[in-house]
DNA sequence: TTGTTATCCTATTGGATTAATGGGATACAA
DNA sequence: TTGTATCCCATTAATCCAATAGGATAACAA
């Protein structure tokens, strides 16, 4: 059980995107360079965020991408869903055995681990992690 | 993300063997029928699970397999561990990236993540996969 | 207009992993 | 000693993945 980079550098992506979405975007070789990844890889994850929706380009004087609606509207699975098909640790209905009534306990916990780690992609959202990230880089002052 | 065949055999084998586990043990060749597995995959299955020392042979008039301690001694990723290297959805120690701090955010709930995934699986013991087999085949009684 | 730069889009490659099969050695009971 | 089941190791075909590459298009600057 491994999540795949595209995944995991598009969060990243997405993460620097939202950071940018105040101005006017942030260019993609930009994000590639800040995020030590080459441009070209970086080429398909920009474009399955846009098929996905999430992201859209600012074409003007200098373009750039922005997210398409506000960090707290986007869920981690919604990222998650741009680079993978819908999160089935097992897939029952694929299974000629899930008609034996004896494996069915066993499936039964995957399929409800499934809808908890589904459940916690779902609750947390961009904005959380852009409020993370500026935590761990001393962006925000702690009134006490 | 997907869990792979072996595991999930795995559980489902374990299952079978906790159910026969008070008797004399039970077959190779009969988990392989009544689990509809063939049973030089299954042989696969069985060596890594002794391997992980979860179950083992009982020699005698009619060998069989039996669970080296109690099913509710067994945690699930107990049994996860005996096909798979320790669950990490994101391997932050060969990245990298992981110095760039702008990118810590992002790891921090891949790893917050993972934490809560191996939680679940070392929370769930075999036992609890018995007892829920057993209402769904109605083997226990309700008195209300 | 022309050159440059960035984005967009599709194809491909090498590598790793996985699911499953196969061959044959060993143990042991009838 | 023969049959059956387990044990152990090698192999294959398929799939998936990470990353690179080529080239088309579009925007803009000089």
């Amino acid at each position: 059980m491994k999540l795949n980079t595209k995944t995991r550098y598009g969060l990243r992506t997405m993460l620097e995107i939202a950071l940018h979405s105040g101005e006017r975007g942030i260019l993609q070789k930009d994000i590639a360079t800040s995020q030590n990844l080459s441009v070209k890889y970086l080429d398909q994850i920009i474009s399955e965020l846009k098929s996905a929706n999430l992201i859209r380009t600012i074409s003007g004087k200098k373009s750039g991408y922005k997210l398409t609606r506000e960090a707290k509207e986007i869920c981690i699975y919604d990222i998650y869903l741009a680079f993978n098909p819908p999160l089935h640790l097992v897939n029952c209905l694929n299974e000629q055995e899930c008609t034996l009534n004896n494996s069915c306990a066993s499936q039964n916990f995957w399929c409800t681990l499934n809808a908890e780690i589904i459940s916690k992609l779902q609750t947390k959202t961009l904005a959380d992690i852009v409020i993370d990230h500026k935590k761990l880089t001393n962006q925000i002052m702690f009134y006490i």
